[in-house]
DNA sequence: CGAATTTGACCCGCGC
DNA sequence: GCGCGGGTCAAATTCG
């Protein structure tokens, strides 16, 4: 980070501060993968249904997406496709600490629902990468390859935590490329990008304009490395106190879903990377595409 | 000086 | 074709 350190936690813009927050944990993945050429597309709708709230756009899924009480709703089974590296980072943690998720909710935001076309500077991105996107020259790399290829769009996976600060510790090193405002809402979306020049693993992070105390993240692509290790204890402190929190229903009775099983305590603490977690207790390992795993 | 953030410009897809 | 909105780039800036 800029004047360093995004991994201590006195991070200049309070970036890697280490986060006080509860996580709300809330996925809505929607990903989408596309093969090339003709390829169809095929898209995979993942959410963990719970009892605070729904708002689910209903083009956003393209699916019907009934409350089945707390549980895991899987609008596609292509379950062998779960798996998550991403989300690791963020529960792990907590699943060292079951108590982290007292708060646990589910959020379904339009916002992190968004459409194909939000996809594909990701894609764009990944083939052209380091090519000027808008190098208007003639053969403009970017624009030949981006128009010649199939766009595809990585995997998704959003979750909402409830935090202080927007960007949260997750066990990988992200910088930050660029900002936006966001229709509708007072608060800007936050684009990140692995450091790892190879990794292309994206994700981006906007306050809810619902419950200002929400932060949705949306990770997309999958990680190609380890992460550098989860931060020191401490990332994720069990929110008691907030409107929302009432609302929220006990992560361990009504979100403890047989496809969610967290990771034993301590599992945490043994550094690592998302895998030691994935396993067949792994949190998000059943939810998230092994491609994402690290 | 290097690394990371800021931020305006640019690109692209989409709807009208 | 045009405008809008989302996403990305990259020069400038900042800071340890």
């Amino acid at each position: 980070m800029r004047g360093g350190g995004g991994w201590v936690e006195t991070g200049r813009r309070g970036w890697w501060r280490r986060p006080t927050c509860s996580i709300l944990f809330t996925a809505q993945p929607s990903f989408e993968i596309a093969g090339d050429a003709s390829d169809d597309v095929i898209n995979h709708d993942y959410f963990f249904a719970g009892e605070y709230k729904w708002n689910i756009p209903a083009e956003s899924s393209g699916g019907a997406y009934g409350c089945d009480d707390g549980g895991f709703v899987d609008l596609d089974p292509i379950e062998s496709d779960l798996a998550g590296s991403r989300a690791d980072g963020y529960l792990s943690p907590a699943s060292s600490a079951p108590r982290s998720f007292d708060d646990v909710s589910t959020i379904i935001e339009p916002t992190v629902a968004s459409p194909s076309s939000s996809e594909d500077p990701s894609e764009k991105s990944t083939v052209t990468d380091g090519a000027a996107a808008d190098t208007p020259s003639s053969e403009t790399p970017s624009k030949a390859k981006t128009k010649g290829q199939k766009r595809v769009r990585q995997q998704r996976f959003a979750f909402v935590t409830k935090s202080e600060v927007d960007h949260l510790e997750d066990g990988y090193r992200w910088r930050k490329y660029g900002q936006k405002a966001v229709k509708n809402s007072p608060f800007p979306r936050s684009y990140y990008r692995c450091t790892n020049s190879k990794c292309m693993v994206k994700k981006r992070v906007e306050r809810s304009c619902d419950d200002p105390s929400v932060v949705i993240t949306t990770y997309e692509g999958q990680h190609s490395h380890h992460s550098v290790g989860f931060p020191r204890g401490g990332l994720i402190i069990p929110y008691q106190e907030s409107a929302f929190a009432r609302h929220v229903t006990p992560f361990d009775s009504q979100f403890y879903h047989p496809r969610l099983q967290f990771p034993q305590q301590n599992s945490l603490h043994n550094t690592q990377s998302p895998q030691n977690i994935q396993g067949k207790d792994g949190l998000l390992g059943d939810i998230v595409p092994p491609g994402m795993r690290n």
